[in-house]
DNA sequence: TTGTTGATTTCGCAA
DNA sequence: TTGCGAAGTCAACAA
């Protein structure tokens, strides 16, 4: 950890310069280096391992195997100091699309009556649907879930249906999105391709969820 | 700037856990707190103003207005320092897409011979197309620009032709998909649509540019 | 304030 | 390795 009066330029996927300044300069143990000013949460120059840090005099050079460089040319040092932070056992996540998946897959009745799951991950030659699902009256149903559904969501479903209402032995399909928020937009472009927003809610998915019995 | 043997607990767009372990904290001035481990790039935890830090005994407790929460409790503190960085002049950057635009505008002969620009952002409901121009027939050709086309840049223009070419006074107006690279499915997807991907050379339309003569 | 779009996005998963 | 979609995306800019 260097803080430093540094400029800083960067050549690789674009060209970039930061002028004379003070700032935090970190070399990770994996080789990470992250360019950090006193403000905003990304930093302002970056490199990922796998590269290489070449400490002459004040200029740091940075490389790495696609031929992108960052050059630090340093003019004051400020401050130094190395830690050895060990191993990290990392961040453990829960609420995200996966889990609303895993949810709505054990209890897709959520989305209709008498609702049954026909699979998982329906493969497209465009990508998986999420759910195809059989409705109350037998008729097939595409589901798309998301955290937050916006306009990019109902394409995707879109393009789904149209691919698998090609087949026809799966044909007609409807579509159903299913997300915890809709944007305004979404909705309407939903709406306007037939296709039904349905809105989750996680608590009550995740509360229902372990008093479903499994038959296993 | 802590470093401290600590263990973090995030409520907020979802629920998350980190470990004990020995990691960096940083308080910026701004008010931004990342939580970095000693590899990767991006902070395992964060939280961007405006939000408050209440620091109480061991336990730190930062919230914001939308009611996320990140409770850290710390173990042992290894390392404290602070440091005034002042502020930064920020990052002067080169060859982004809009450059790609002010380049393609100058030099739309790139994307066909005798080719003319109409306009550059030409305004739509659905927003701004990048370029309008006139192929060499004389027809109108809506052309978006991206550094990497990917399927949604396709969606993209799409929507912005289906809007444009009911305008009477414009219709029928085709599309290009001008690019530094293009993934495949784009390709495919923007085929199927009937829209032309026309590959850029950044250094080559940069190289070809200062050579054209201004007339003031 | 809200919405839209770009990003040296980063990250994870799967083919 | 490459491709693709998600992200607590972040951040800039316009309406």
């Amino acid at each position: 950890m260097v803080i430093a009066r540094c400029s800083v330029d960067y050549t690789g996927r674009l060209s970039a310069h930061l002028p004379l300044a003070t700032r935090l300069l970190m070399v990770k143990a994996d080789g990470t280096l992250l360019i950090h000013s006193d403000s905003g949460s990304k930093p302002f120059n970056w490199m990922s391992p796998p590269c290489s840090l070449v400490e002459s005099d004040m200029l740091w050079r940075v490389t790495n195997k696609a031929g992108e460089e960052l050059l630090i040319t340093i003019d004051e040092v400020l401050h130094d100091s190395s830690h050895d932070l060990g191993v990290d056992p990392g961040l453990q996540k829960d609420g995200v699309e996966k889990h609303l998946q895993e949810l709505l897959a054990d209890r897709c009745e959520v989305l209709g009556a008498s609702w049954s799951l026909i699979r998982r991950e329906h493969p497209t030659d465009i990508g998986p649907v999420d759910l195809l699902c059989r409705d109350e009256t037998g008729a097939r149903v595409a589901v798309e879930i998301k955290r937050r559904a916006e306009i990019d969501g109902v394409e995707q479903l879109t393009r789904y249906l149209q691919r698998i209402n090609l087949d026809p032995w799966l044909a007609p399909v409807r579509g159903v999105l299913a997300a915890q928020q809709f944007t305004p937009q979404a909705r309407v472009l939903a709406a306007d391709r037939g296709i039904t927003c349905v809105t989750l809610d996680y608590d009550e998915l995740r509360g229902i969820e372990p008093s479903t019995p499994r038959l296993f």
